[in-house]
RNA sequence: GAGCCAUUAGCUCAGGCGGUAGAGCACCUGACUUUUAAUCAGGGUGUCGAAGGUUCGAAUCCUUCAUGGCUCACCA
């Protein structure tokens, strides 16, 4: 099976298998070994002033972006993982079969440059080549060097080539690295232990979502792709762990848009002895430390939004929140049918047996959300829509729970977890009655869950946060796609 | 799932009223030993997303489909 028959060939394409075949026959190797480079671009620029002085020898590697041919002399840039440096090529000083190298190097191909540092005529801080060596040959012509790769399709389909001709790309996908990174780095400070759960669940549980469905072969069981991290990770506290975090995919079978991918990151963390309190202080204390670890501010520009991470955060009682935006009172409806009443007063549609907290939830969600630009917590969530809260000493109906909301989406979604095995059982047959009823995210009995939580977890907080939309934040991205690498597409046969 | 928009050379894009396709970059040939969106002279780019239809004639008009984008719906 030969190269010439896995590749459809263009004319562009057929000039470069062309040059690889003449290579081969000079006894080049056009997929070259290892080689070790001494500096990278940035340091170079970074040094140049010592590296000009000494006129020490530099090792460097990378793409040719753009070659500019003068006969027996040229430039051209290479492109390493910090940016690109210019150098120079001439005949003299790499001698003619080198030089020849050159003259028919493709933009794209991966070269080894070993030189000593120079300043040009116009000023450019350049490598004087004495070896220009081979190290890779592209067969595929690049998109246009100045315009770049803008075919949104083909940015995120061919993502090798975007991150080759969009250096800001690469700039997001480094900086989601280290928001990573730093988000680690915050939590192990604190004692916190790092864990790994299955993703392969019998049970889809800890969130309101339709799942994947697989199945195991051997086992012959059918299996859930999870789409969330909680109900194992409170096991652990139930274990002892104590203060344990996980940062990992989760799947969820729903729409595709510019805010939700099928798969996606989150970071799940609890901590034993804590209530949502605790979870508040620490979501704006970490979320802070890694914007300022990352961005050196915690004063960010989103869209054409200034946002303010600094700590404190706003904090509002959802019940508050809608009587600020909504201008209804829910303090004061006593029943079912007022507040379906009051909903349909706010044209805010809801199912005919909906209750006073799920439209509480409704309501705020219409006329609360867009308002909540700069950091906000929205405290004491209805409990009904949440399942796996601890109940309110002093009002059964709502639970410890807050959501944490910017630029309008929420974040973080955190809660004293609920630890009474008795309550809990019950809460899930009420989402198995919802289930029944045909709501495909409602959750599933977990007994496993239910029999851990009768061992004794102790009183604990925990909390969620969307890791790709924290990004999207600090990053100053429009769409999830554009800080997930591979994001999910639809296949295509014919490109 | 619905609406709107897009799809033309490897890439970025033009193609008024329907007359069988253009530019720049990239590529090829030649010149040029400090250029930088290098320059100069010459050269070829193609299933106009796919399939039907209307028409003497379709990149262009119509229909369906495919893929993508945006908005909405869905969605802790």
């Amino acid at each position: 099976m030969s190269i010439e028959q896995n590749l459809d060939l263009n004319e562009l394409m057929q000039v470069r298998m062309d040059k690889l075949k003449e290579l081969k026959e000079k006894g080049i190797n056009p997929f070259g070994q290892k080689f070790n480079p001494t500096y990278s671009t940035k340091e170079i620029l970074d040094q140049s002033e010592e590296l000009i002085a000494s006129g020490q020898e530099v090792i460097i590697a990378g793409r040719m972006m753009a070659k500019r041919g003068h006969g027996k002399a040229g430039f051209a840039n290479l492109q390493d993982l910090d940016g690109q440096i210019q150098i120079y090529v001439r005949l003299d000083d790499v001698g003619p079969e080198a030089h020849d190298l050159f003259l028919k190097a493709d933009l794209g191909d991966i070269y080894g440059v070993k030189g000593f540092v120079f300043i040009t005529k116009r000023g450019e801080i350049s490598v004087h080549a004495r070896e220009f060596i081979l190290l890779t040959k592209s067969l595929r012509p690049l998109p246009e060097k100045f315009h770049g790769l803008k075919d949104v399709e083909l940015r995120y389909r061919q993502r090798y080539v975007d991150l080759i001709m969009n250096p800001e790309v690469k700039e997001t996908f480094v900086l989601r690295s280290k928001i990573i990174k730093a988000m680690r780095e915050y939590l192990d400070n604190k004692g916190f232990l790092e864990v790994e759960t299955p993703t392969l669940h019998n049970i889809a549980g800890g969130a309101s979502a339709r799942p994947f469905i697989t199945h195991h072969n051997a086992l012959d069981i059918q299996l859930y792709m999870r789409i969330a991290l909680e109900l194992h990770l409170k096991r652990l506290i139930i274990g002892g762990l104590e203060k344990v975090y996980e940062i990992g995919r989760v799947f969820r079978n729903e729409g595709i848009s510019t805010r939700h991918n099928p798969e996606f990151t989150m970071i799940e963390l609890y901590q034993a002895y804590a209530d949502y309190e605790d979870m508040m202080v620490l979501t704006e204390e970490m979320v802070a430390y890694i914007a300022e670890k990352c961005l050196g501010t915690t004063k960010i520009v989103y869209g054409d939004q200034e946002i303010d991470l600094t700590p404190p955060w706003n904090r509002m009682t959802m019940i508050d929140a809608v009587k600020k935006y909504a201008g209804v009172d829910f303090k004061e409806i006593a029943t079912d049918d007022a507040a379906r009443e009051v909903a349909a007063k706010l044209k805010v549609a809801v199912p005919k047996d909906a209750t006073k907290g799920s439209v509480l939830n409704e309501i705020f969600e219409e006329y609360v959300e867009p308002h909540l630009i700069q950091p906000t917590f929205i405290m004491d969530y209805p409990i009904e829509v949440s399942p796996l809260a601890k109940k309110k000493d002093d009002d059964p109906n709502f639970t410890y729970r807050f959501e944490a909301f910017i630029v309008a989406r929420e974040l973080a979604n955190a809660f004293s977890e609920l630890n009474d095995p008795m309550d809990q059982k019950e809460r899930f047959t009420k989402q198995v009655e919802q289930r029944e009823k045909g709501d495909e995210e409602a959750h599933m009995m977990d007994e496993d869950f239910v029999r851990a939580l009768e061992y004794g977890m102790p009183p604990t907080g925990g909390l969620g946060i969307g890791v790709d939309r924290l990004v999207m934040l600090l990053t100053n991205s429009q769409s999830i796609r554009d800080v997930i690498l591979f994001p999910t597409l639809r296949p295509r046969q014919d490109i």
